[in-house]
DNA sequence: CAATATTATGAACAATTGTTCTTTATAAAA
DNA sequence: TTTTATAAAGAACAATTGTTCATAATATTG
C-alpha cells in the first residue's frame, strides 16, 4: 500500500511491469530508464542496484495480503454465511482479475516463482498454506453445525482452493496473449456453487429418510 | 521419444535440465558446455545456436503426450469404468512426479510458461483443452448413463482437472525446495475419491424414493 | 540569499553474453 | 591407405550486461 513518490514510483512501477511481463532476468536496467524517461544510472540514486528493486517488489508482495480470502475476519465470525462465504471468497479471487496491481504482482509471482526461493516461501506460508488452513477451519466449524457432510476438513480446503487458484492462472495465461477472459471469469463463482451444492447437507432429503 | 545419441543427446538433455531449474535466460552456452564436458563452442557443431535447443526441447514436449489422460482410448470405450477411471486419471498425473523426464519437461513448461508464447499455444491447446474436452465427453456419458448427475459436462470437467493440475504444481515447487512431497501426493488419489463420491448417483438412496 | 543535499546526466568500465573463426583430432567412406 | 566429412579445441570478437564516476542541474534547508 506505502509505495514511494516521483521517480522512485515510477522506477518500482515500471519494473514490476516489465518483470511480471518479461521476468527479472530478461528484463534490463536501460529498458527500466528508457520507459521512466530519465538515464540508466540515475536509476542508482533510488535503488542501490538491480535486485534491490527486485527485493523492494517481493517485500511490497509480501505486506499486499495478495488474496486474503476472509478480509481479516476470523473463521468463527463468518462460517455461518455458508453458501455466500464460499461466493465471496470466490469473488475475491475473481477480482484480482479486475485489479490491475494485484494482478501484475501475481502475475510476478508465478513468473519467477521457479527461479527465487524467497518467493516459493511466500507463496507456500503466506498465499496457499495460510489460506487452506483458514479454510479448514472454516469447514470444520460448518461440518460441526451440521451445515456440510463430515469429511477431512483439510483436504476439503485443498479441493475447493485449487480450482480457484487454476482458474486465476488461467486468466493470467490469457491475457499474456491478449485473449478474453470472460469465459474463464464465470468459473469462479459456478465453481462455488458446484462445490457447495456437492458438500452441502440437503434438509429435504434429510427429512424423506426419516 | 526418439531422441538423438552422444554428444547432441547429452547437450539436450542438460540443457533441458538446467532451463527447467534456472530458466532458458539464466543459463549460459558455458554452463551447458561444461557439464556436459566439452568446450562451448562445440556446442555449435550440434545446435545451431542456443534458441535452436529451445525449439529443440519444445518440439520433443510437442510430442511427449505430457499428459494424456486416456492413453489414446476414446472416451466411449472407458467411460463405463466410473470411479475407477477417475481414480487411473488421477495416477497419471502422480506418475509424472515418478518420471524424471517427463517431470523435468512438466518444470520447463511452468518455468517458460510467460516467457514463450509458443509453450502457451501448446499448454493452452494440447495440455489443456484436449484433456478438458475428453473429460467433458467422458462426463457426458456417465450422465446419459445415468452414473453421474446432470451439469455441465464442462464445468465438471474443469472442476476434476484442475486440483490434479494444481497438486502437479505443489510437487514441482517442493522439489525445487527438496522438500517432502509424500503429503501432496496423496492428495491425487483423495480428489478422485472425493470428486467420485460427490458426483456419482446413489442408487441405495435411489431406491428409497420410490 | 547562500549552503547543502539530492537527483540528473553522459561517458566509461569490467564482466558476461552468444557466436564465429581457424586449426587439430577423430571417424566414415572411397 | 587415402580422402573426406564430422566433431573437437582454443582463441577471439562484438554486443550487451550491471555498475561506477565525475560533473552539472535542481531542490531543500539554514
Amino acid at each position: 500500500m506505502s509505495e514511494f513518490k516521483g521517480t522512485k514510483q515510477k522506477i518500482y512501477s515500471t519494473a514490476l511491469s516489465l518483470f511480471a511481463e518479461q521476468g527479472y532476468k530478461s528484463t534490463t536496467m536501460r529498458q527500466i530508464a528508457k520507459e521512466v524517461g530519465i538515464q540508466q544510472s540515475a536509476i542508482y540514486n533510488h535503488f542501490k542496484n538491480k535486485e534491490d528493486i527486485l527485493d523492494t517488489i517481493i517485500q511490497q508482495l509480501e505486506s499486499s495480503h495478495l488474496i486474503n480470502i476472509f478480509e481479516n475476519k476470523e473463521p468463527q465470525e463468518v462460517y455461518k454465511k455458508g453458501k455466500l462465504l464460499l461466493k465471496n471468497i470466490a469473488n475475491i479471487f475473481k477480482l484480482i482479475t479486475y485489479d490491475t496491481k494485484t494482478d501484475l504482482l501475481f502475475r510476478f509471482l508465478m513468473q519467477e516463482l521457479f527461479n527465487n526461493s524467497k518467493l516459493r516461501v511466500f507463496y507456500n506460508e503466506e498465499f496457499y498454506q495460510k489460506n487452506v488452513k483458514k479454510l479448514s477451519a472454516v469447514f470444520f466449524m460448518m461440518m460441526q453445525d451440521e451445515m456440510i457432510e463430515a469429511t477431512d476438513p483439510l483436504l476439503l480446503a485443498n479441493e475447493f482452493f485449487s480450482p480457484l487458484f487454476f482458474y486465476q492462472l488461467q486468466i493470467t495465461r490469457l491475457k499474456a496473449d491478449n485473449q478474453s477472459t470472460s469465459a474463464a471469469a464465470t468459473l469462479f463463482e459456478k465453481h462455488a456453487e458446484f462445490f457447495w451444492n456437492k458438500i452441502k447437507i440437503d434438509n429435504s432429503k434429510k427429512d424423506t429418510l426419516f
